[in-house]
RNA sequence: GGUCCGUUCGUCUAGCUGGCCCAGGACGCUAGGUUUUCAUCCUAGAAAUCAGGGGUUCGAAUCCCCUACGGACUACCA
């Protein structure tokens, strides 16, 4: 029988989720809505000395902006409630005390500082020191006390941790669905902790409980649980959940842009992209982190760049919506190796989002940013300037730069300009100009596009000479939109202005 | 150190069941065209001895082995 999909996004709130784990969340998304299943926020706080305040908040705000929902979660309850580890921490005991009763667990009270000085003494001889099943009988615990010394340790409630007791001698099989059949032999792994001294359970018995109570069908995380994997599908033995043990997928890493390693927190603002969905500001020290919503990229361009980080279609198709995806997507095309973030790729996203937007939306992100800084211009005007500029830019933010002068009149020129076209005669020429604009009853684009060239044909001129220097001292440099439709948007007399202005400033 | 995972143009990648691959696409880059200019757009181009070496085979990027390199993990953190 086929098993109903259930995935979760497990998160620790130690901080603000980086893309990579918004990556993580995304496929687990995608993957979920593709088979009709459940998507389910599971907030994982079971080290209570890393929890940072607001993390959580701002991990269901930023997915929010991105577009990833949840059916079960922290924020919206469900049927597996609660959805919070530090709120669901009666529950582990039992499992944990059922591990020891079944021979698969063990007491350990070595204290944190004993194990310390252990692993000191090996890195002195170079050797890497493991609670495990070789060194387990030199230790203090529930294996090598007696029964009596154990029972009177816990009743002088002295500190103690319970460890998982790997088995000697077993192969542990996993059947990842991205990298396929990985086996590592149980005498290699170490003893781990199940559940710590302050009554907490440790990520590892805490996810395998709340996964299999949750009837989580598929645990697709990071390849960095994947050492770790072999553990879970022990304890899932342990526990004789066997039969409804979840599927594994273990996503390959993001990487640093250069050189090599996982994309860590620092990158980001040290090499000019965010790290984050959207801007964090730690509580601590009031550090900013730059996130993707502050830098002017669109939830949908984040979610194309990412999806498309580890992840093809295997068709030419690059633009995806996020319900292009949901029928696109699968874990089988996966990619195996890390992958590094590309700015300019995910710069180029951005501006094929921008470009599909109608000038009338450009022009209400854009109105904002205009008030503030004190101009003044009808809505209609504005859409109609943004519908003109929008192919030139990636970001929203780069509009100012590209109209700026439909709204104020130029007071430098580029001089590259001014050395290439500007001639002896220019000035002359734009005081003709400047009669014909002139004469044009009717203000319109074409009509007076038609006289200024029928001026520079009658006079035997080059094209080009005029028409640069004209759109020099309209606009300031060289560059942008036709000029006509620039003209007729500043109007006749802002035009005249603008090149007696001209011929006056260039010519000293 | 140990365990595990990985390795195709600068980057993301196609290539999965071997021949259609002297390796295709995209971003970026270069050149040309369009444009009054810039951007867009169009066209063309440079760019991977498929990490290296051995096999298997008539034939390997694709299968096997070894080596190298990279990464992750190795906490009473997740």
């Amino acid at each position: 029988m086929e098993r109903k999909v259930r995935v979760r996004f497990a998160p620790s709130p130690t901080g603000p989720l980086h893309i990579g784990g918004v990556r993580t969340a995304l496929y687990n998304y995608l993957f979920a809505r593709q088979m009709g299943g459940s998507m389910i926020l599971r907030i994982e706080d079971t080290d209570q000395g890393r929890f940072v305040p607001g993390a959580e908040e701002y991990i269901i705000e930023s997915l929010a902006w991105l577009g990833i929902q949840f059916d079960e979660g922290v924020h919206v309850g469900g049927p597996y409630a609660p959805y919070r580890q530090s709120d669901r921490k009666p529950l582990y005991r039992q499992y944990a005390d059922q591990l020891i009763k079944d021979g698969w667990a063990y007491y350990a009270f070595d204290t944190p500082e004993s194990l310390e000085e252990i692993r000191k003494q090996h890195e002195a001889e170079k050797k890497a020191f493991q609670y495990d099943v070789t060194s387990r009988n030199g230790l203090q615990n529930s294996l090598t006390l007696s029964k009596e010394g154990v029972n009177q340790l816990l009743e002088e409630n002295h500190p103690y941790v319970i460890r998982f007791k790997m088995p000697e001698d077993e192969d542990i099989v996993i059947n990842d669905l991205i990298r396929g059949r990985v086996v590592v032999h149980s005498k290699l792994l170490d003893d781990k902790v199940l559940f710590k001294s302050d009554g907490m359970p440790t990520y590892h018995l805490a996810n395998i409980v709340d996964d299999h109570l949750m009837e989580i069908s598929h645990v697709i995380r990071g390849e960095e649980w994947l050492p770790s994997a072999p553990l879970h599908v022990m304890l899932y033995k342990a526990f004789g959940w066997e039969a409804t043990m979840p599927e594994f997928a273990h996503l390959p890493l993001l990487l640093k842009p250069d050189g090599n390693g996982k994309l860590s927190k620092r990158d980001g603002d040290r090499l000019g992209f965010p790290v984050f969905p959207t801007q964090w500001q730690d509580p601590k020290t009031g550090e900013i982190s730059s996130g993707y919503r502050e830098s002017g990229y669109f939830p949908e361009a984040v979610i194309n760049i990412l999806a498309f980080l580890g992840w093809n279609p295997g068709t030419t198709q690059e633009m995806f919506s996020m319900d292009e995806l949901i029928q696109a997507f699968s874990l089988e095309r996966i990619s195996k190796s890390g992958a590094k973030f590309d700015l300019e790729k995910a710069k180029w996203f951005n501006q094929q989002y921008l470009r599909q937007l109608s000038g009338d939306v450009l022009a209400n992100l854009f109105m904002p940013v205009l008030s503030e800084k004190g101009i003044k211009v009808e809505i209609a005007k504005l859409a109609i300037i943004c519908d003109l500029v929008k192919e030139r830019l990636s970001f929203v933010k780069e509009l100012w730069d590209q109209t700026s002068f439909f709204f104020l009149t130029p007071e430098m020129y580029d001089e590259q300009v001014i050395k290439k076209r500007w001639k002896e005669d220019t000035s002359s020429h734009l005081l003709k100009i400047v009669q014909i604009l002139d004469t044009v009853q009717v203000f319109e684009t074409i009509t007076a596009h038609d006289k200024v060239v029928a001026y520079i044909q009658d006079n035997g001129l080059n094209m080009g000479q005029i028409m640069n220097c004209l759109r020099l001292v309209i606009v300031g440099a060289g560059t942008g939109p036709d000029l006509f439709t620039i003209i007729s948007i500043i109007g006749k007399d802002e035009s005249i202005k603008r090149i007696t202005k001209g011929i006056n400033e260039i010519n000293l």
